[in-house]
DNA sequence: CGCCCATTTGACAGCTTTCAAATCGCGTGG
DNA sequence: CCACGCGATTTGAAAGCTGTCAAATGGGCG
């Protein structure tokens, strides 16, 4: 499992074997629980196992700010291994399985395996591509079309990592933690999600979402996947499955 | 002049020679002029060496966000080196001069020198860092907030960067640009950094900006550099800099 | 001196927020 | 198995911040 950490790049046999033999526990989460603190210093990064969980920043009125939703394959606090303190915290969204990884093993498998360093910090440019969509996202889109945009991103990205169908999905969070990702309040989120509904662009389960049409809430939210630097083949093979199971369901 | 890249990491004296002895050749941009296009493929990345430049992204109705402003020392488009296509476009925004560098030959050094590979990553970390605070600025503060923590993280940064005093720099941004990097419009930016002046926070010259009261200014921001990761020595040096200089002005 | 772009300013509309209250969903305890 | 209780979801009405549209002013460059 260790290895789909890597969509985006390509490894040797022997780098994977690499990657799995790192030495790591098993830390289970509670809903809600912290995995890292604004702040904090630390020793170890975590690989989501299971579950789903948010890194957020907290404004000086009080506000929650959540700059991104990580799930199965991610990794999160790499950022711990080289600079001395966080800058925002995690928290896991539901119950949560990770695998701790030490990051004096982690870095010197980077340094001593160019294919494996290259690959994190492939990681941590895609991060940082997908902030810069975020930034746009909240700063220049409606309510409207920042809602469809968190759902068309959440949409790939589960499908990249092989949770759920790309037109049906999970979401992990309270409509007031979608508020808290894209700079909007509860009530508005509540009020923009009927809409949707009402007009046939999604359906809504109890935690998890159905995108009914993807054609139009791709155009709503302004999406391209481009952002996400998904690898061709696994481009190629996503958004083919998207659109065809779009269209079937039609 | 390029060694000073790295603010954030330390690097022995064969690392910088062998940074230093990097083929590169100096380019010179037109205000204005693009450094990298959407979509593009690029071959190198470039060192500004004077000059600023803005990463911006266009979304459907054709409003522009602006989602980074670089200045001398930082180096853009690392992206390109990892990365099969940019995701944003680069735009000097005046006369800009930058030393291009050619990916292969960066990688190369980066790979075979681990402080140099390291000071690298710590640079890409850093830059999702402050992604992720303006994510926070423009999701979840108000115009007033969010124009005065811009002006902070200018005044720190350039401060860092050695350019101009920490309590006057040089903004070299028109207040459309401004409000593309705020999420606001070009008249709001008008009108509230009017009221900041009139309020005794700043002062305005042609292109330039003078921090008046940079207890208050930071107090009305909620800034805090901790984002920033300014190296220890650094940051106190900037920090009590920042403040002798706010407190002689008084 | 004149043109062009940036900055200002005013009035008004509108998207979102705020504040409150009602309803729903679901795990817990009787 | 059903009642209770708390958090999440909905809904309504009203206020407010920010955007839109337009026009005037100002400043720099050829």
């Amino acid at each position: 499992m260790i290895q789909k950490l890597e969509l985006r790049s390509s490894l040797s046999p022997e780098d994977r074997a690499a990657l799995l033999a790192l030495p790591h526990s098993v830390r289970r989460f509670e809903p809600g629980g912290w995995i890292v603190r604004e702040g904090e210093t630390s020793r170890s990064c975590q690989l989501i196992l299971s579950g789903f969980v948010c890194r957020h920043k907290i404004v000086s009125d009080g506000g929650r700010q959540i700059v991104s939703v990580h799930t199965r394959g991610d990794l999160v606090d790499l950022e711990g291994a080289l600079l001395s303190h966080a800058d925002h915290s995690i928290q896991a969204l539901g119950s949560v399985e990770a695998a701790v990884i030490s990051h004096a093993e982690l870095l010197s498998l980077a340094f001593s395996r160019p294919a494996v360093g290259r690959a994190l910090w492939t990681d941590t440019l895609v991060d940082a591509s997908i902030h810069r969509e975020w930034v746009a996202n909240v700063g220049r889109r409606d309510a409207r079309s920042r809602l469809a945009h968190l759902l068309c991103e959440q949409a790939v990205l589960q499908q990249a990592a092989e949770i759920g169908t790309p037109i049906e999905f999970h979401l992990p969070l309270t409509q007031e933690q979608i508020a808290d990702a894209t700079g909007l309040t509860g009530v508005h989120v509540n009020r923009v999600l009927r809409s949707l509904s009402e007009e046939g662009l999604i359906e809504r389960q109890k935690k998890s979402i159905t995108i009914a049409d993807w054609q139009s809430l791709a155009s709503v939210a302004g999406f391209s996947d481009d952002y996400l630097h998904i690898q061709p083949e696994e481009a190629v093979r996503s958004r083919k499955s998207v659109q065809e199971r779009a269209s079937n369901a039609e």
